[in-house]
DNA sequence: GTAGGGTTAG
């Protein structure tokens, strides 16, 4: 009989074999549709070692990997404890698996040796869930197999990244101690980033090799040491591929791009042997510099040396196009085929990039598995676009899915809340924070206290700030231009000083929070003192949105010709707040008509403009011309202006609009200013 | 007969 013509169902029960129950309920439908396919265009499957390793070499889709693992179980080969740990080893490198499936493969396995249950175990510990190791560890033994040499130092790893002090307790006692567990018992240290216990191990070694030295110069890398792991790099006696690699990396991940391509082209001079990984930081550090001559050499680099083929590789030629906004060259690579989990990843974090939100939800939607990174990403992007009420269905259905949200997803969700000001919906997140136990790291602080400041929560926001053990820039950014907003000017100004105490350098931000400060309290020497320190002191060129402020400060304490004077003089083209300070100004002055005046001017020389338009809008209400201001709301109506609600006239528009790109001549100034004459001499 | 160290996505 024909295996092709049986039911699916009915074929598997006939080969009774635990192992595709197992496989069928994991992947069911993808499982289902690809045995239906080796099925049906292949039923008298065979299969040996070397058609094994070569359909291992060519697989870069689930679809592929599950075909291998389905012909692998009808023929009978899983049997073969070694193809066995072949396909496990395999499978636990591969993205778009999850670690159950390498945990279920091994259950499937009947006769499987130790080399499997240490490769899942390796897996648990890179993956970064050393609890599931030791458990592994006891059942191992149950089943009577022998832990060899590698099972130990893995264990050990394992025990070291949970409690350090256990495990550091076998090792200290351990009487023989091969070079295989010192290097062990550093990279569980290296892992957790604890330098100072890596240095430690790292100096006692008996002997430093290059695979210690080389992963010491990592964890310098990632814990911004660039001079010491530099240093290390340069007293090694021999370095191999890997340390340049790593070396090339810590450039990369400090931005030091340059740095990082430099080093490249003294590698290839030295005539080190280059491969796809050191390729995979090369890459990156090109798509950062926007160095679209170097990445297309790199390009035709890796097709001429044929690494071309490798995924990680094809990954960072997307993502480096991409961040060139080159969508057609990404796609070109991703229909390619050689594509993984975070291939898909790429690219939808690339349209959203790009700004094709709409591009990005497809692929999502399309996307053969969803990982914790894509459901972030998406929510982020629908965050970033300000596609608020989307962040927050995309969570709810993450949700419904059983996916657990990490620290980063948490953040968008919450940016989102505060974006569209929804409070319970932020307090719903913060305690589901609190029930589990996430930390409330440097991010998720910093979020939580913009969202309960924006929403006028200042109290609860100043709790949360006091209670972080970690802040930057962004937290006192935060937390300043929050004091600012809900009226507490002296506090906020308190707060700005603790942070240059704190050693903290201030950026255009925290001005902009700094001078709000002082409109809100009528500080105008303060201010000014504020604003000439910026660029004095600081070095930093104050924008529109600090111009826009001591505008508003001015006029508000009557200063009208130090207002006007600073628009005449700045450097930058006004933008619609800062027209509505100088008109708020006026306003105060007592003449009526001014204001209307000058904003229909405005709209005269900048048509297109929506600000001006809500500008207008605004002025009327306020002279409680309602007819007119009827009169501007139909153009808005027409021309789709959504006025954003609870917003002053100061804040009529949230964006900077430049209405004379690059020009910084304001014809209008003239204009405007025989009006503002007009009125000073009546 | 494969295994240690270096990499890419939010």
């Amino acid at each position: 009989m024909r295996i092709s013509s049986m039911p699916f169902h009915d074929f598997l029960n006939r080969i009774s074999l635990k192992a595709v129950q197992h496989l069928y309920t994991m992947e069911r439908k993808l499982v289902s549709s690809s045995l239906k396919s080796v099925i049906a265009r292949n039923p008298r499957v065979s299969i040996d070692l070397s058609i094994l390793e070569e359909r291992l070499w060519k697989c870069q889709k689930l679809k592929d990997f599950l075909q291998i693992h389905a012909q692998m179980t009808v023929s009978g080969f899983i049997n073969d404890s070694f193809a066995a740990s072949r396909l496990l080893s395999f499978c636990t490198g591969f993205h778009f698996l999850a670690l159950d499936y390498s945990r279920q493969l091994l259950n499937q396995i009947e006769n499987s040796n130790t080399f499997s249950w240490n490769t899942i175990m390796r897996a648990y510990v890179r993956r970064n869930v050393p609890q599931c190791c030791l458990p592994l560890y006891r059942l191992m033994l149950k089943c009577d197999l022998v832990p060899d040499n590698y099972s130990h130092p893995i264990v050990l790893q394992a025990c070291c990244l949970r409690f350090c002090v256990d495990a550091r307790f076998l090792f200290d006692e351990s009487p023989v101690l091969d070079s295989v567990t010192w290097n062990s018992i550093l990279a569980a240290y290296v892992q957790i980033g604890d330098v100072d216990e890596s240095v430690y191990i790292f100096d006692n070694m008996p002997e430093r090799n290059t695979i210690a030295s080389n992963s010491m110069i990592a964890l310098f890398g990632r814990s911004k040491l660039v001079e010491d792991a530099r240093k290390l790099f340069d007293e090694m006696t021999s370095k191999d591929t890997v340390s340049w690699t790593a070396m090339i990396s810590c450039y990369e991940q400090n931005e030091m791009f340059r740095e990082a391509l430099e080093l490249f082209t003294l590698m290839r001079v030295c005539g080190i042997q280059i491969d796809e990984v050191v390729m995979v930081s090369v890459l990156s550090a090109c798509a950062s510099l926007g160095a679209t001559k170097e990445g297309e050499a790199i390009h035709g680099l890796i097709i001429r040396i044929g690494i071309q083929t490798y995924v990680s590789l094809m990954n960072s030629l997307i993502h480096m196009y991409l961040s060139y906004r080159n969508i057609n060259a990404a796609e070109l690579l991703f229909d390619l085929g050689y594509s993984d989990q975070i291939s898909w990843n790429i690219m939808i974090s690339g349209y959203l990039k790009c700004g094709f939100v709409d591009k990005a939800r497809h692929s999502f939607d399309s996307m053969p598995r969803k990982d914790l990174v894509s459901w972030s990403t998406m929510i982020s992007g629908y965050a970033q676009h300000g596609r608020s009420s989307d962040t927050l269905a995309l969570f709810h259905e993450m949700q419904i899915r059983g996916v657990r949200p990490d620290e980063t997803t948490l953040v968008s969700v919450l940016s989102a809340c505060t974006n569209l000001f929804a409070l319970e919906q932020g307090k719903w997140v913060h305690a589901y924070i609190r029930k589990h136990a996430f930390q409330i790291n440097l991010f998720l602080g910093t979020t939580l206290v913009d969202m309960y400041m924006k929403c006028g929560c200042t109290m609860t926001a100043l709790e949360i700030f006091d209670e972080m053990e970690e802040t930057s820039i962004s937290t006192w950014n935060a937390l300043i231009l929050g004091l600012a907003m809900n009226g507490f000017f002296k506090e906020a100004l308190e707060k700005f000083s603790n942070m240059e105490r704190c050693g903290v350098l201030p950026n255009e931000t925290t001005f902009v929070g700094v001078l709000g400060a002082c409109r809100h309290g009528g500080l105008v020497d303060k201010g000014w003192e504020y604003f000439n320190s910026m660029k004095n002191i600081y070095n930093l060129e104050p924008n529109i949105k600090h111009y826009g402020c001591m505008v508003d400060l001015l006029g508000r304490a009557g200063l009208l010709n130090d207002a006007k004077k600073l628009i005449k003089d700045m450097p930058i083209a006004p933008d619609v707040s800062t027209w509505g300070a100088l008109l708020g100004a006026c306003k105060k002055h007592g003449n009526t008509d001014i204001g209307e005046r000058v904003g229909r001017k405005l709209i005269e020389f900048e048509p297109q403009h929506d600000g001006f338009h809500i500008l207008l809008s605004n002025i009327y209400a306020s002279e409680g011309k309602w007819d007119n201001q009827m009169e501007v709301r139909s153009v808005m109506k027409k021309r789709k202006v959504v006025k954003i609600p609870g917003c002053s006239i100061i804040e009529a528009d949230g964006n900077v609009h430049e209405f004379l790109s690059g020009d910084n001549v304001h014809p209008q100034m003239n204009e405007i200013e025989k009006i503002l004459n007009e009125m000073a001499r009546n």
